[in-house]
DNA sequence: TCACCATCTGAAGAACCCTTCACATGAAAA
DNA sequence: TTTTCATGTGAAGGGTTCTTCAGATGGTGA
């Protein structure tokens, strides 16, 4: 799986073979993915997005995100799996907060990318 | 599906307004979406950085994605389809480039930022 | 022209993901 | 204690996605 597998031929070696020793491990291959993955749902994106600004309890995030409470639940689970939010416990209520500062630096991005190409192209892009 | 939708009560309501004033139109969230999407998997993510460097043909891009030519060949179509790599046709070979500074700049970030935690935790992190 | 080769494509199957439903848990109010 | 309420959870379904296989396309050289 590393440096020139399967048995097809090859153009540029040396091209390939320097890309290759600066191509992360199939570990960090994967976690990057995975995070990639954790934002590539439009619940979870407003979810996230709600907590840029500070922690918000269940139900405000599924009246946020327009998901139901039990959606909102199962997609916050996964994002506390992965510990890109943390919980605080208040009696019955549980706020949910952002608790990665990469996702945050992701979603920052995202979030400056539209509202740029908002303002280049009101109409809409692509 | 804007402020305050079905009929499950809300906490503090006036957080939830102000996150929802500054929440993105559905089509910018399925766009953004989207696009974290395609970088939600790992063969595709080294075809990315692969390309990161400059362009390179099918047959390379597979051999260093580690991915059929096949496979490579249908994944390129959708990086294509959306606007994030690009062609250059020479011959029966196609060249294919990253073309898309949004992408560039997510891939940047991803790759700095498993550098680093590599930097702090080199036995491995989470 | 014919054979070859790089790339592209459609169909099919397996794996995976998201939502919903029904119910469980545990804290607070009655 | 009993009820109520916010949240959490498992199972099931329908949809989507990734890979492979087999074959198509179209440029190149003989």
């Amino acid at each position: 799986m590393a440096i020139e597998s399967c048995g097809t031929r090859v153009v540029d070696a040396d091209r390939v073979a320097a890309v290759n020793v600066r191509m992360p491990t199939d570990r960090d291959l994967t976690d990057t993915a995975d995070v990639f993955g954790l934002l590539a749902d439009p619940g979870r994106l407003r979810l996230l997005l709600a907590l840029l600004e500070g922690e918000l309890c269940v139900c405000d995030l599924a009246a946020v995100s327009g998901l139901s409470e039990s959606a909102t639940s199962h997609a916050l689970r996964l994002l506390r799996a992965h510990r890109v939010v943390s919980v605080r416990r208040a009696g019955r209520m549980a706020y949910y907060r952002l608790d990665d500062a990469h996702v945050r630096m992701l979603l920052d991005l995202a979030v400056a990318h539209t509202e740029h190409t908002e303002a280049i192209h009101p109409e809409r892009e692509a």
